[in-house]
DNA sequence: AGAGATCATG
């Protein structure tokens, strides 16, 4: 074939290898360029370099680049490109230096878009603001709408709204990135008023925008109103016609802890046929998981075909949520064994397995293996988790070990669980000297003065017991109010402690009242050790006894229909005496329990807990 | 003649 018909098409055949990401495929056109002598004609040199990073062969990509001797600005912007999207934007600083002062290429529009994506990927908003001078202080480039559209965005992920909105501004002819990025921006940044408006303003939407206006309300905490959206975006007939839109509302639903939600949203997604969507698998999975139900999370893993990082990761830690650590631990080694390399949020899932099952030999394993068998450098979550292992099982000084002598700073809540631990193994000593320590740090958050003012009670130490109680009524510090709420198909009710709804007033305390009693016959002596105010011990009891879970759990074993889980979800932690509790009331009633709190899962079922009581 | 900016999961 003559060269003149060949350049185009295999050009053509490059573009497409690289899109449909056929790494195999560009390897092989590689080397006919290499056999008919073409490698180095243009547009070879760039065609060759961005089908490889399509592809995600970074690597390769980059030894191209060293081995095209002429290098020009098609060749830079093309592998800055491919670093900016790859995850270590930070390579591309280095080759965009080389290229000012080596090669002397002038800074052009594409080049200068590319970099301030790396701002925006590292997060940086001082190398976007020096992209953003240079991008003015250039008459010839000022005026170009693709870069500014690209500081919107890098302005917007630097948490920056307000600067995004005045290049926004600027823009002569927005068209769809530009509305995008910029509604992007105030959603993700909790603006919920300026997206909407401007998110109504905008001429023509796709689902593109769609999807940047509900995912930002869900970064920004606000799950109840995306799922509105949602609803809105269904009922204007938007085609939904790809994975992200479903993904992220999915999302919704995990914080929600909405499992009717959730399963209308699988039938929708199985309607549309993207059950096969890893991704969309992925955030199913969570979904179980976090809704409590982690027996169809493993379902749907187990139908994912391409199962990547996420999917085992996110599987992993719904186990480990459940306290089911056997299962942790074996899908763990089945991840290895399939070839797929554990990341950081892997082993804060198996750490945290270990240690909620006293595994304390095989979590440490696991703690030095990333290190030494990864080459990763643990997190402050990391050494949370070791220092959680440790203390839970006893070895309350090698935990105080790794506390002092950790690479980071610890936290109120560092101490916290420590204290804790040691209070719970009984070391009176080395409580009293972590409370000295911890009151020091002038703590915030409302358990911690409680978890002092029980310490130094069990020591003896009233003038200490005193001077907390002062220092909680000086500061007002009240505890969070808790509410739980219990799901029965398609409706679900909540309650707020110490608050009985009147339709059902008297059927609740009833219930309750029958089951203290036989509560009492098995033995049940109510722990008061976790309510704060100053009353006296039978006030005590009765604040327990309408905590808001306690009133969910019976609200839910009087609606709930023969045979079905009773799941409530509860916004604070359940304290020790409702644990004791809900464990009775699994046995007494023989109905599975399942308790979603602020940090885990609780599977009551014959008189047990899932947790081991250890949580 | 090859290069740039918008939405997603743990």
């Amino acid at each position: 074939m003559p060269v003149s018909t060949a350049v185009p098409r295999l050009a053509a055949l490059l573009r497409s290898a690289g899109l449909r990401r056929f790494p195999a495929l560009c390897r092989q056109l590689h080397a006919q360029l290499l056999k008919s002598g073409l490698r180095h004609l243009p547009p070879f040199p760039v065609a060759l370099l961005t089908a490889y990073a399509h592809c995600g062969l970074l690597p390769a990509a980059h030894n191209l680049f060293d081995e095209t001797p002429h290098r020009d600005p098609f060749l830079y912007s093309a592998i800055l490109a491919a670093f900016s999207h790859s995850d270590r934007p930070s390579d591309a600083l280095p080759l965009f230096c080389q290229m000012l002062a080596v090669d002397r290429i002038p800074l052009d529009g594409f080049i200068l878009a590319t970099l301030v994506k790396t701002s925006s990927r590292l997060a940086s908003i001082r190398l976007g603001r020096q992209a953003h001078a240079q991008f003015l202080s250039s008459p010839l480039l000022s005026g170009d709408d693709v870069v500014k559209s690209s500081l919107v965005d890098m302005y917007s992920r630097c948490g920056a709204p307000d600067d995004a909105r005045k290049v926004f501004d600027t823009i002569l002819h927005k068209n769809c990135v530009s509305w995008t990025a910029m509604v992007s921006g105030y959603a993700s940044n909790g603006r919920k008023v300026e997206a909407l408006e401007l998110f109504r303003q905008m001429p023509e939407k796709n689902v593109f925008v769609w999807t940047a206006l509900i995912s930002g309300f869900i970064q920004s905490g606000d799950s109840f109103g995306s799922v509105k959206l949602f609803v809105e975006m269904r009922r204007e007939g938007v085609q939904i016609e790809d994975s992200f839109i479903l993904s992220s509302i999915i999302g919704a639903s995990s914080h929600l802890a909405s499992l009717e939600l959730g399963k209308q949203l699988h039938c929708l997604v199985v309607g549309l046929g993207y059950e096969s969507s890893m991704i969309v698998g992925n955030s199913l999975v969570d979904m179980y998981a976090k809704c409590s139900d982690i027996y169809s999370a493993r379902a749907v893993f187990e139908g994912i075909l391409a199962r990547d990082i996420v999917s085992w990761t996110t599987m992993v830690v719904g186990e480990a949520q459940h306290g089911r650590a056997e299962a942790a631990l074996t899908l763990f080694d089945e991840m290895v064994l399939a070839g797929v390399k554990p990341n950081e949020v892997t082993f804060v899932g198996v750490i945290y397995a270990c240690s909620h099952a006293g595994l304390v030999q095989r979590g440490r394993g696991l703690f030095d293996s990333m290190t030494r068998d990864y080459g990763m450098k643990p997190l402050l979550q990391h050494y949370t988790c070791l220092l959680d292992l440790l203390s839970r099982s006893g070895h309350l000084s090698d935990a105080e070990d790794v506390i002092r002598t950790m690479p980071y700073e610890p936290d109120e809540a560092t101490w916290a669980a420590l204290l804790s631990s040691c209070k719970k193994h009984g070391d009176t000593q080395r409580s009293n000297r972590i409370a000295d320590h911890l009151l020091a740090l002038k703590p915030r958050d409302p358990s911690t003065y409680i978890l002092l003012s029980n310490t130094y009670a069990i020591a003896g130490k009233w003038g200490h017991v005193a001077t907390v109680r002062r220092l909680m009524a000086n500061m007002e510090i009240r505890k969070e109010p808790g509410y739980s709420w219990v799901e029965l198909g398609k409706e679900s009710c909540l309650f707020r402690a110490g608050e009985v709804p009147h339709n059902m007033r008297n059927e609740i305390l009833e219930l309750l009242e029958r089951l203290v009693m036989e509560m009492k016959k098995r033995g049940y002596v109510p722990d008061t050790s976790s309510v704060m105010h100053d009353v006296e011990e039978h006030e005590k009891e009765q604040q327990l006894f309408l905590h808001s879970e306690r009133l969910a759990v019976a609200y839910g074993i009087l609606k709930s229909v023969p045979g079905a889980v009773i799941r409530v979800v509860k916004n604070i932690r359940v304290c020790s005496d409702c644990h004791t509790v809900m464990k009775l009331i699994s046995s007494i009633i023989r109905k599975e329990i399942v308790v979603r709190d602020a940090t885990r899962f609780h599977h009551f079922e014959g008189g047990k807990c899932s947790c081991g009581d250890f949580w």
